[in-house]
DNA sequence: CGATTAGTTCATTTTTAATTGAACTATACG
DNA sequence: CGTATAGTTCAATTAAAAATGAACTAATCG
């Protein structure tokens, strides 16, 4: 029976336009709409915010709050503020780039080329195992072609962090 | 009333792995899994195989085929056989990593990268006419990084490219 | 403890993107 | 020419992905 009355206070147009930045932004990284919302608007805040702050200022649901969030603490591009203000938790965006792009290479892109790296080997076995008439010099030349791939991406984005920490 | 009795031969146990294995691959780079079925068939293809047999072979329609096709040149990483056999056209795929590589970032990247920066500069126009009691330090640096941002990204994709030429 | 607020989960709905298929244009061959 | 084959286009359908919202758990405070 009290009144946090938390006055809902819409966006500006230069928050709006932050935040349809980052839309775009994630899209190329493949991410839902949702996950550039979140960041842009934590991006562009001068204090942290807390979940329902999203909630109210994006008008999404709770629930796609609660989960962009959570990708986004897994991806290390938003934490959770030290400031502790009783049980509600207040979050802020990392805006180091060389933090963005290692998390996002180490929790999107290492796991498929991992996989990937399972299906070559399963690949290279399939080739070993045919029948001399159909065991080609062709099909293991392709294989080869697609382990270096493999081995470059494994050199490259190592160097691509690197290069970005300064 | 003659018979091209173009017998539908389906995909082997190896073919089907190596079409799968590039459709978890164009999905990271958020292209549509048609996609990674027709260049995976053509890299696994020991000649070049015309729009017709994508259809039979991966069961998809003419038009997904011609669609996926004509992305796919664009993206430079199909080309249209030189052995001009009549009306029918062949195709067979780049398998240069380099040139796969340039021409996502060419078509998918760089489009993408220069609508942002033109979004900075409208953003940068929005700060600068704030009243002066909104104009903060915190908005201006804010812009900054993402300056900084898209211009380390304008350094690192030439590089990526000249890295991956050998 | 019991009430209140914060946050999570996940089955359903909604939205978005991809695929189809039928009608079309273009080209080659007799 | 006329017919058959190759390929394109795009409105309609289907499939995939994301967002919702209601029911849940967890934690705090009185």
């Amino acid at each position: 029976m009290t009144g946090g009355e938390q006055k809902r206070q819409a966006l500006t147009d230069f928050e709006v336009t932050v935040v349809d930045f980052f839309c775009d932004g994630v899209k190329v990284l493949g991410l839902p709409k949702s996950i550039g919302e979140i960041y842009g608007l934590l991006f562009i805040s001068q204090e942290p915010l807390a979940l329902d702050d999203l909630v109210q200022k994006l008008e999404i649901s709770k629930g796609s709050a609660s989960q962009g969030l959570r990708l986004l603490k897994n991806l290390g591009a938003v934490r959770e503020s030290s400031e502790v203000t009783g049980r509600k938790s207040f979050y802020e965006p990392d805006v180091e780039l060389k933090q963005l792009v290692s998390g996002f290479i180490k929790e999107q892109v290492m796991p498929h080329l991992q996989s990937g790296e399972q299906k070559l080997t399963r690949l290279r076995t399939m080739v070993e195992q045919m029948p001399g008439d159909m065991r080609s010099d062709f099909y293991m030349g392709r294989i080869q072609r697609l382990d270096r791939w493999t081995k470059r991406a494994r050199i490259v984005l190592p160097l691509l962090q690197k290069f970005l920490g300064r």
